[in-house]
DNA sequence: GGCACTTTGTGCGCGTATTCACAAAGGCTT
DNA sequence: AAGCCTTTGTGAATACGCGCACAAAGTGCC
């Protein structure tokens, strides 16, 4: 995970792909993409597994819930490969995406190579700044977030990239489920409520962070190297732990 | 979520804290924090979980593992509680961070608040390109990657955010690690390949976008909508079911 | 054509994670 | 102080994911 808020899905009628597999090929793509570029016709599942940093049987199992597309005592034809796993993940179809939110981050994701490459079209940059609104970023004019509605309806938008500051998170997740969406990555550190039937992915960077810290903290010997409490022992609402407000 | 690419601390030698719960403590962290800030002294297990969007059951024993800081018929006290996930998770002490890349992503993580909200200190940006190295960005100056191993052992680095081209990306990685760091947070889209003992995440923005549409796709109606091919039946090589490169 | 070699696809056992459900514990009221 | 009510902490059941190890299947050499 990034970790991650998904509620439904679990219903496993999803004709039967484990969550886990799915999250998992988009990697072997990534990887399948990389041979591809460099000539490779054929791989084996102990290739693509290194190459995709996974065990070899964990491959070939994800693989066997697609279908068996690979030769026994051969392997897996690259580019056969890529098309399958590329059917089954819906790349083969247009995804039409907003981004609502155009700080930096939002800024970032509207260049970001890696979407109009998978199928991704950004068809939408909006901000409530007025500053912001009319720049153009990327080749497209940022709108203002009155017409997010609009924007919805006019291109077709089945997926909302929130990219907002917190406190706006949950108005614009309400307002773009609102208009028809049903899939949000949300980039913003809140946990969105979302109606049935709406996916909510998340992506927290400090998350991430967080749990390396911890491990890293594990490394060096534990927490609490010069801890002034002994474990459970505080006097609560002696100090003041605090934290400032994040961005 | 978010995706990712773990080895090592499988060893449950970590304190018996297990990694789905490690994963889990910033997510109540956050929940807890926005409590303190509308002046919420003490909430109870349900609460908490609804804020932080899971089982009531699975925070209960989450918080457990850290020690028993609740009190029953009362529920938690949230500035104590605050406290030791933050200690245990050790966000006590302050993490030094170094920024690999300046583009456009490593300009968002540049300004993100959320990281020196919580101990990670930002002490250097590099980059590779001469037209970046010197710009002032959030208060900092570009260095050239030359001074990789400079800069990280001047400050003290111990957390490396790689942000650059998937084709810099192993390198840097590697210099990084041998200047001593143990910690990785990924963004280029590859999977990086490190010693044991050295913990790397990996944030693959495209990578969230294809689960979603995977399950958008379902909610749709399944893959093969309009499928050129029955499933297994298709000419190898027949087609070019390209992608294109990534950025 | 048969045999040896390679590699897939999967049955199985194991450990982890999740959830339910309830007894133990503490507070509050009378 | 006794009993009721709330909420924690956890035992036990279930589900899930992982990886080993091997049989089945296909290739290619002789």
């Amino acid at each position: 995970m990034t970790s991650r808020q998904n509620r439904n899905h679990r219903d496993r009628a999803d004709r039967g792909i484990p969550e886990a597999t799915v999250a998992r090929l988009p990697v072997y793509l990534r990887a399948l993409t990389g041979l591809q570029e460099r000539g490779v016709a054929t791989v084996s599942s102990e290739e693509l597994a290194a190459a995709a940093g996974v065990n070899s049987a964990k491959l070939r199992k994800d693989l066997s819930h697609l279908g068996s597309y690979g030769t026994r005592g051969v392997g897996y034809e690259v580019e056969y490969l890529v098309y399958q796993i590329s059917r089954e993940l819906g790349l083969t179809q247009d995804w039409v995406v907003a981004i609502i939110g155009v700080g930096n981050l939002g800024r970032a994701l509207a260049g970001y190579g890696g979407f109009a490459s998978r199928g991704f079209r950004v068809a939408g940059l909006l901000d409530a700044d007025e500053a912001i609104v009319g720049q153009e970023i990327s080749g497209m004019t940022v709108e203002h977030t009155d017409r997010l509605e609009d924007v919805i309806a006019d291109h077709g938008v089945s997926i909302a990239v929130i990219a907002t500051p917190a406190a706006a998170a949950q108005g614009v997740c309400d307002r773009v489920v609102a208009a028809g969406v049903t899939s949000v990555l949300n980039f913003a550190p809140v946990v969105l409520s979302v109606p049935e039937g709406v996916d909510v992915r998340k992506v927290d960077l400090s998350i991430e962070l967080q749990i390396l810290a911890f491990h890293e903290q594990r490394k060096a010997g534990g927490p609490g190297d010069y801890a002034p409490l002994a474990s459970g022992d505080a006097p609560p609402g002696a100090t003041q732990y605090v934290e400032a407000v994040e961005a």
